[in-house]
DNA sequence: TCTGGGGTCCTAGGACCC
DNA sequence: TCTGGGGTCCTAGGACCC
């Protein structure tokens, strides 16, 4: 077998650093008065968004019901999610570890992978050591503990940091790696969801060891590419490298919002989806993107989709040309007498915005007036915040918007589906066709 | 309502992540 | 986690063309 034999503990160093109960240890950090408290955070939903260790220790856990952590944990301290100090807290952890490599993926708010291969002659120090260090940097400069896997794949320093938590630093060489393969059941493997892993578990499948383990004709015959790649990344070969260039743009934006209770009434259920579109439009703005298609959608109290696609005739981020075509085929989408518990948009191939838009219909020159409105918005929205002026966007929305689509000068194709209303369901072979 | 082969493009939906 | 919100990538199969 070709992996496990190498002489080299690391052919490369790759860090997976996860901070712990981040949104909560932030909280934490920035009020030490709370420290050794158990700390909840998510009072805006209604639900366990994240939570320190000591209310675990009482068995909170993520998505629980607040009335339920009352039961469970009378003294919880439970606050609402401030999401400008956890992304101050992120960029933080961001650049402590950039001291040591300029080789860092921002993963998400709380993760980060770096690389440190070929540092270990200019930091004077073993790559153990320089994670080490690294964890201390941030733990003690940060008030908060983070937990570090070290290998030499993405795919085995995740499993890494996931080893011991809070506050692991666990070190995967070549050498051990099917140590931790044999302990790590398949759906803990990064990528591995609940869906792939029940399929595997149909092989005979259970573990990370025994996926690897199986020979590259039976993966290449079985299994999807990501899986495939999967594979190779546990058996220690890069597939993966680091990305480090971060987010310059979206491909979609999408804006939703479930609604409590339910309602059939269509008039309350279009503001709704009305809301959606001007948030996905700010968000688009901001980025200067414009889209050309737009996919609006109901989900109804049974978790089925009733979805409509928009087409635009000339590529747009104002939420009056969306919303005049959406309210158009509203009513087709919209099913009489079915309760519906969450509307939303989803904007697609996004594309830069520029200021030369084609205007071939004139419609663009004709709401310059009230792209300059809206522009003013985005401006206070951004000095007074975003509810301050949103019922304001919301209501010249819907006036301008009603009177564009009536015109009928903006020819843009429409069709409308029922996704789910007729979908079989295939159980245990994901992103697979029949296997023969 | 019988009947070829082969290529490209696009879409819908599945699966996964945080 | 009987289900919140925001993303990405991949694949099968249909549409269309020669």
């Amino acid at each position: 077998m070709a992996w496990g034999n190498s002489l080299h503990a690391y052919p490369r160093a790759i860090i997976h650093i996860d901070g712990d109960a981040f949104f909560a240890s932030c909280e934490v950090a920035k009020n030490p008065s709370l420290r050794g408290k158990p700390v909840i955070t998510g009072k805006e939903r209604g639900i366990v968004s994240a939570c320190t260790y000591e209310a675990k220790a009482m068995g909170v856990k993520r998505g629980m019901t607040l009335s339920e952590v009352k039961r469970v944990c009378p003294d919880a301290v439970i606050l609402p999610s401030d999401y400008e100090t956890y992304s101050l807290f992120s960029q933080r952890m961001f650049e402590i570890v950039r001291r040591y490599t300029p080789v860092v993926e921002e993963y998400s708010i709380d993760e980060c992978f770096a690389e440190l291969t070929g540092h270990r002659s200019n930091l004077h120090m073993s790559y153990p050591k320089i994670a080490a260090k690294i964890k201390h940097d941030l733990d003690t400069e940060l008030g908060m503990t983070f937990s570090i896997g070290l290998s030499c794949t993405k795919t085995l320093a995740k499993i890494g940091s996931k080893w011991k938590k809070p506050s692991g630093l666990t070190l995967i060489p070549l050498s051990d790696v099917s140590v931790f393969l044999k302990a790590t059941p398949t759906q803990n493997i990064w990528g591995i969801g609940a869906n792939t892993s029940a399929f595997l578990k149909s092989h005979g499948i259970h573990t990370a060891s025994e996926y690897v383990h199986k020979d590259e004709r039976w993966i290449k015959a079985n299994m999807a590419k990501p899986y495939q790649e999967i594979w190779r990344e546990l058996r220690g070969e890069i597939v993966h490298e680091l990305d480090i260039e971060g987010r310059h743009s979206y491909k979609s934006i999408s804006k939703t919002k479930t609604f409590t209770p339910p309602s059939k009434d269509r008039t309350f259920i279009f503001s709704q989806l009305s809301k959606n579109v001007e948030n996905a439009c700010i968000k688009a703005r901001r980025w200067n993107l414009v889209t050309k298609k737009a996919v609006i959608f109901l989900k109804t109290q049974e978790f089925r989709y009733h979805v409509c696609e928009i087409l635009m005739p000339y590529p747009t981020n104002m939420p009056q040309d969306i919303l005049a075509m959406a309210e158009k085929y509203f009513p087709q989408v919209c099913m009489k007498d079915t309760l519906y518990r969450s509307t939303g948009i989803t904007i697609v191939d996004l594309s830069a915005g520029g200021n030369t838009q084609l205007d071939i219909f004139g419609a663009v020159e004709r709401s310059e007036k009230l792209k300059r409105a809206i522009t003013s918005l985005d401006t206070l929205s951004i000095k007074h915040g975003k509810h301050s002026v949103f019922l304001a966007s919301s209501f010249m929305a819907m006036k301008f918007g009603a009177h564009l689509g009536d015109r009928g000068e903006v020819p843009a194709r429409v069709m409308h589906r029922f996704k789910g209303e007729t979908k079989r369901r295939r159980l245990g072979f994901p992103m697979l066709g029949e296997v023969t």
